[in-house]
DNA sequence: GGCGATATCTTGACGGTGACAAGATATGGA
DNA sequence: TCCATATCTTGTCACCGTCAAGATATCGCC
């Protein structure tokens, strides 16, 4: 392919790849409109036509790892047994994305996407919910479903969060951590529910 | 003050407090060292001769902001009543902190900060965590206090980043989801530990 | 008190960035 | 076939972080 024309033929996708490609290499503060057209081999401005500014690249990358990201932790739930260990596994999945795609996983859930108001970002992440809610349903039921989700995203995603920010304190033995901490909150739900 | 001299006087903390101020006024994407120079009335390059980079200036400016962070859970847990209320206060006082200084909240925990290896930084961070680990010290136990200081910091970080991120479904009831979560994490350590 | 070393601040410059405008080129429908 | 339109290029602008060089004030030493 890339045989050189004055149409590009499809530049918009052309630059999320390229994009995530940047992202993977060289990290976040490398991601320029001007460094995805260099890298998708197009002129400083072509992306204008494609993306209103840098905010909406942003989102359709972003868009993409939800994708990605939703594949990821459904391969894992398929690895595991019941409905609550399936639960477990995908929160150890979750952290071993942000951990694997450090730079990918800051732009989903930083803010430039959601300030796009892009459509696509809205509803990849939308999917992602869609899917942490299910299991949650199937492994506790549909008591407080919306809490328990919320409070187990808020786990996951603090957790990343803070070891993508070197914050984590005892960094070695953070997966362990991370496993505690699940249990908890299996031993919570079921501590809050007589029988 | 402030009769115009050629030197300032205290023109390190004086970036601070302009960093601070452009922060509340106008958001992260603001804060430039040229903003907080002429926020605080020197040239563009002034701020060279007191911070090596712009990620040093940030480092300074996130540990005036965990000295008040720090006093704010101080004042939290002083007005709740046994040791799991006053961590449950802190939790409620974490989030609040988060959602009154967003910008400040997001290069306290951001990778900047951390990157410029700033004394002062980590030393503002770690009496953070101190304060944290003694909360749950208090009202869990020694048991496995490193691993559920851990646990609630993620939890009240994942929460706080989710909700200044606009990623949080159902942010209406996102106060009431906050204290299902701290209750039930409470529960789970009560419930791992038969007496 | 005077004076030189030094710290502090200013001015100017450089390459990089996002964004905009105007011109060049290819595509596709009438 | 031909023109409207989509796409890409080139050029420009203000702003950014950073460096270098010069101007000015402060402080220690004699």
């Amino acid at each position: 392919m890339t045989e050189k024309t004055y149409h590009h033929g499809d530049l918009r996708t052309a630059l999320v790849h390229a994009g995530r490609r940047i992202l993977e290499r060289d990290g976040l503060v490398a991601l320029t409109l001007r460094a995805c057209a260099r890298e998708a081999g197009v002129s400083h401005a072509a992306p204008q036509h494609h993306f209103r500014n840098l905010a909406e690249l942003v989102a359709a990358i972003a868009a993409s790892g939800f994708d990605n990201f939703v594949t990821a932790l459904d391969a894992s739930a398929a690895g595991a047994g019941d409905a609550d260990a399936k639960l477990q596994a995908m929160g150890i999945a979750y952290v071993g994305f942000a951990l694997a795609h450090p730079a990918l996983y800051r732009i989903m859930f930083g803010i430039e996407a959601m300030q796009s108001e892009s459509e696509a970002f809205r509803t990849a992440r939308g999917r992602a919910w869609d899917q942490l809610l299910g299991s949650v349903v199937a492994a506790h039921g549909t008591l407080s479903a919306d809490s328990d989700a919320v409070m187990i995203w808020s786990l996951v995603h603090g957790h990343a969060m803070l070891r993508l920010a070197l914050c984590m304190p005892g960094e070695s033995q953070a997966d362990q951590m991370l496993r505690h901490a699940l249990r908890t909150v299996s031993a919570g739900f079921d501590a809050r529910k007589p029988e």
